[in-house]
DNA sequence: CGCCTTCTTGAACGGTCTCAAGCCCAGTGG
DNA sequence: CCACTGGGCTTGAGACCGTTCAAGAAGGCG
């Protein structure tokens, strides 16, 4: 989970590019944007920010993963998005914190000053374009996930949870796929809006009817995709892989 | 519910101008937008755009209540999103529909042609910046929802659900606060992730325990405001009202 | 009036949660 | 080497909340 990239942080060599809020920056545009960037690492477990909190900055995932998530006064809590690389945390416009931000492994975050952000995004077209691609992306997102929140059943939350893994993390390797879950347990039913034993007892009755094999808690296999896309009840849509 | 609307249609006396998506635009900009546009009225239960269905247009509700839902094979469903006047339908750079949406009462839309749309979007910044605003805002509701969804019990969604309402569609008449539902049973149990019965029944209670009055099926009265509060369970977000 | 549709109410079932042990494994210290 | 510890995970038994199935009430409208 700690990898150490030793490589110099530059926009030049920069790993999540393709997708990032700066993706259609042109070469000034990206210089403006140098100025007021820079990295932070935080070790797994950190608080990035807490919900209520004034936020000075917006940022990009570069390396590892990070939650979003809502609790309620009970101590009853909700993840509501889950940060990949090239994923964006913050909102242009708001100065406090909707959420809770927490790195669940060692997180590195390119961090940009918002009130300046805020003037790039005014002047460059580009960044306001891909925020607004961004910002209905995950709009997507959590609409796919109300409906597993709403209506799914515990097997069928499970076998969604580990395709959107499989999705974006996972590696075919002959003819089955291998992923290494970003989650523990505990984070999973608060993704799932399900309980640490619920999750632990469908993974268990997933495996045991031959949808994954699993190595230790987090390596999963996944011997027939299909067969994961009908337990997640979802109406195939297509992209059988990125 | 069917409320007729002689006057004309147009951008000068349009009652939604303020929230919706030309709110920040000038005098010329919005000429640029009269010219794409065109008004369209549905009735109660319409289907206006199928899920998967090829999107020509993106609207703004102008008048009446429409309701976002995806759909599971075996016919559950789930209501993703809530609109009401000054709500925006589609997505700019998408050609095909991600949901269902559905008129649940009398319709009326502000219709923009998409193509020349996304033209007029990268021309004025003032619509880019109010779609990122917009997008952010229903990111953040269906975040919220999120939550309601995963952990909360069926009386504090009833309840939460009755907030929303009351936020957006209450008049204050003495003490009390007054509203009509906007959805049926039925659609509220959609929205909700419950049975038609569930609602029913807690909907019956909440009267039962005095966090509301009922006149009909429809109109409600909510006598202590900070009560209902309490029972959705939020960490009272202040705002008593708009 | 009868016939819709919408809503309410009741009884029984079942999926998920709660509570409580116990397991596995890595790390630590004797 | 072992014993101990603590965190993450699994497993079991029972309770509970919300669903399912079924019937009936309340309007709206011909």
């Amino acid at each position: 989970m700690t990898q150490i990239d030793l490589s110099p942080k530059t926009c030049a060599n920069c790993p999540i590019r393709p997708r990032a809020i700066c993706s259609r920056c042109t070469a000034d545009e990206l210089m403006e944007l140098d100025k007021i960037k820079f990295y932070k690492t935080y070790p797994a477990g950190a608080s990035v920010v807490l919900m209520g909190d004034p936020m000075t900055f917006v940022a990009s995932v570069v390396s590892g993963v990070a939650t979003l998530s809502r609790s309620m006064i009970d101590g009853r809590m909700q993840m509501v998005g889950l940060l990949l690389p090239s994923d964006f945390i913050g909102r242009p416009g708001r100065d406090k914190a909707s959420y809770d931000v927490t790195a669940v492994s060692e997180l590195t975050l390119c961090h940009f000053h918002k009130k300046p952000f805020e003037k790039v995004t005014h002047a460059t077209p580009h960044v306001q374009e891909r925020l607004v691609e961004i910002a209905l992306d995950e709009l997507d997102a959590a609409r796919e996930w109300m409906l597993l929140l709403g209506r799914k059943t515990a097997r069928e939350k499970i076998a969604s949870f580990l395709l959107i893994c499989a999705r974006r993390l996972g590696r075919k390797e002959g003819e089955s796929l291998h992923l290494e879950l970003p989650l523990t347990r505990d984070a999973m039913s608060d993704y799932l809006g399900l309980t640490i034993e619920t999750v632990s007892r469908q993974m268990a009755a997933l495996k045991r009817d031959g949808v994954l094999l699993l190595e230790g808690t987090r390596k999963v296999k996944i011997p027939d995709f299909s067969r994961l896309l009908d337990e997640a009840g979802d109406d195939s849509d297509g992209a059988t892989l990125s």
